[in-house]
DNA sequence: CAGTGGTCTAGACCACGGG
DNA sequence: CCGTGGTCTAGACCACTGA
């Protein structure tokens, strides 16, 4: 995994991404001005530019013109619209809150139940599944609305960030479980999707499923 | 639409997506060398390739180190899994192929009916609408396998390339029409994928629905 | 005003492809 | 060997932020 041969560029960017993955910079915090930073890590400014212009491609950090750059933090909007792209089926946002329904440990994974609600109205089941081992003391309030993302909930109270996820879908009749909290008529089909969250250093931190109810709301991708 | 505040790099980017978008450059053809290029636009060399990086990051062009640039050309594998994301449940590719069974003309659109076959087995029904202006003369045989992928053909025969697309999702019960098509026993439910795909210029010029069966197939998506 | 990132340049040198 | 794109640098100058 450790490649010598590789550009300048990309070892600065690899040294730089470490240090947003352990931790040394945590969330929020604001990187060395770019001259100071060059220097220390030996390149000159214009390939340490072309590092962070990539890590921030990847959303890892923040550069603000005039101020300096940032590591990146988890914001509700784009925990909401970025990694959740539900939709009015007119196309039109909707006000979304959520709330868990259980937690329990099953051998080295914590489980979690939650509802998603769109105006107030539950329209997706979730039930996710986490690493007990990076998720040690994990702790969220029962049946009310909450406050967070759960992604942020992850950065700000287990220091796990996630950077990017697979999802793969299907349609299914809903299961008595989920008809029982979503409020479906038996036989109503549900979009299920099946998502696999990565953390910077590319590991699984979350394995979740969602089943949604697409008959007033919509999910929606954008290919490139 | 037309700013001149912009920097440097993206007036030049505009200018070659221009040229490629109304077939100055067409699909295969090589661009002039970077040194010639830049001298041309009056650009130095490091601003042209940010230019000329972003257009290849937008799959518009092909670099290859030691040769040169050539505008980007449909591949059967690109568009079969670039745009086409389907595979088997347990993740592996499959051998896909498909056939129109109705092409007609509905007011301004031709409207194409599509079946996808996958190992022999329909899994999915499409329905294509074309902007007739765009498509005159649109002719491809009914019923019979076809060589080449959708987007190859529009390229080929109508020097339209499709650049980038917008899907919404949702489940449904199969309908009538089709049930009859997938072989699908009454009721079962379906995978509706609805896309507008857009040109380089970032024109709509196609609107599709798709209806998968995902009992043995899964679409799936990365998002970052 | 000082300090930051953003743009743009000219040029040296490297690495690849193909005669 | 030549011509191509790929990397890297040093430095000039611009544009934005905030005291």
């Amino acid at each position: 995994m450790k490649l010598t041969n590789q550009p300048l560029y990309a070892k600065a960017e690899a040294v730089l991404r470490e240090r947003i993955a352990d931790g040394t910079w945590p969330p929020g915090m604001a990187l060395p001005a770019e001259p100071t930073l060059a220097e220390e890590l030996g390149v000159s400014q214009g390939t340490l530019r072309r590092a962070l212009a990539e890590l921030e491609r990847a959303n890892l950090i923040l550069k603000v013109h005039g101020k300096g750059s940032v590591v990146a933090v988890h914001t509700t909007e784009r925990a909401l619209f970025h990694f959740f792209r539900l939709r009015r089926a007119d196309g039109a946002k909707a006000q979304a809150s959520s709330m868990l329904t259980a937690i329990r440990t099953e051998g080295a994974e914590i489980v979690v139940e939650r509802l998603r609600l769109m105006d107030g109205q539950a329209v997706i089941r979730e039930r996710i599944a986490l690493p007990a081992e990076r998720f040690r003391g994990f702790d969220l309030p029962l049946n009310r609305e909450l406050e967070h993302e759960m992604y942020v909930h992850y950065q700000r109270a287990h220091g796990v960030t996630v950077a990017h996820a697979e999802e793969s879908m299907a349609a299914e009749i809903a299961d008595a479980e989920t008809a029982r909290v979503l409020r479906l008529p038996p036989g109503t089909p549900v979009l299920r999707i099946d998502r696999d969250a990565f953390d910077v250093a590319e590991q699984v931190v979350e394995r979740r499923t969602s089943w949604l109810d697409t008959r007033e709301y919509r999910y929606g991708i954008s290919l490139a």
